[in-house]
DNA sequence: GCAAATTAATGATTTATTCAAG
DNA sequence: CTTGAATAAATCATTAATTTGC
């Protein structure tokens, strides 16, 4: 089951050298980088060595000041990393039936969610897209692996938040058109610790193809 | 300022929140925000999470400013109709090596691409996604139904458009790490956007609208 | 008791699939 | 049919829990 990769190795064929690489200072000599699937008992483990304090500063100006001295929120300030009211607050509107909000309305909530804790419109969206991809699978483990009973579908908690009417009811429906408008932010926070290059192996996914397609 | 009517029938666990709907107001004291195990009632204004999802999709296109050089414009709005300078652009820029052009780069190429007709970043975005995707599932329709002749990828016509030598050689790797920074845009805003206090200190950008957007 | 090593959760990206406009 | 647009699934990567050795 699932799909099983195959690294080819035929470096030779793509291997045209598309632009000009100057400055290009991000091709480290990283190790391999090993696929997480690996079984050696290698206690090589090279990620313990991320100071939070006081670590490698770059070179470059100290003009983020944006970590507070606090560092409540989230120190480092890699990824969100979500405070009880908040998760409290999205669970909330899950639970509301809110599935996959807009831009306005992840608008407002990250508006409202930042009052807890430094927070982002991309970070609302993420959640929403992960809560509810693991939830679904969750409840499908769950429908297998108990008792097949397939009835009591949920116990919804219907909030009806005052739509005036829209019921907007956001169920289970797969593939809803939703304009969502956004855009890329532009900013390119090339970070040391994040972004790194990681030389891809190339690797073939050879999975289940449809018998006729489309 | 419509008065939100909050018909909280969940579920017992969320029966004691007090869910102020303070309306127009924001200002807060900045949550102190303790620790994780604190538990104590979040007061929350849901200010108009839950907003009647504006109806018409049609997002103040009054200005028709929009005189496609080529008369391949999208006048209604509805989606983007690429021109063929773009698609040519495009597709040189992929063959040259580019799979998933990051912020940095889909500014440029939207700016680029701006020249020849109405544009937006995710289209370029989108279009990406969908040529990578779909060349990658034509080539192996080809490979699987008979021992179709590769196509051979040709000179690759270093394109360097104007991204001042940005190597980024982008191959054919899958899942790659990219540090792509968005947000949304958040111009979905109609009429009933009463108290928009905007602090303007968000993490959310709000980045001004290209000359050439709405 | 603490800190490194390991594991479990989960945030963030990329790919695959689907829908609908033209 | 072609393809832009959008969502779901898969997966990578980082952080918090948890375990383990001292």
């Amino acid at each position: 089951m699932g799909s099983m990769k195959v690294h080819q190795l035929a470096r030779g064929f793509w291997e045209h050298e598309p632009f000009l690489t100057l400055g290009c200072k991000r091709l480290r000599p990283l190790a391999p980088k090993l696929a997480s699937t690996d079984h050696s008992a290698t206690s090589f483990d090279l990620k313990s060595f991320i100071r939070p304090d006081s670590g490698p500063r770059k070179l470059a100006s100290s003009d983020e000041k944006k970590d507070s001295p606090q560092g409540e929120t989230h120190p480092g300030g890699t990824r969100w990393n979500p405070t009880q009211e908040q998760i409290g607050i999205l669970e909330m509107l899950y639970r509301g039936g809110m599935r996959t909000p807009n831009g306005q309305q992840i608008e407002d909530i990250t508006a409202q969610l930042s009052n807890y804790g430094k927070i982002e419109g991309k970070n609302v969206f993420y959640w929403f897209q992960n809560h509810k991809a693991r939830e679904r699978q969750k409840q499908k483990r769950n429908s297998l692996g108990l008792s097949h009973s397939p009835r009591t579908p949920s116990p919804i908690t219907i909030i009806s938040l005052d739509t005036r009417g829209e019921a907007e009811r956001e169920e289970d429906s797969p593939y809803k058109r939703k304009c969502r408008s956004w855009t890329f932010e532009f900013l390119e926070l090339e970070d040391s610790r994040s972004c790194r290059d990681q030389k891809g192996d190339r690797t073939l996914e050879l999975f289940p193809l449809h018998p006729e397609g489309r």
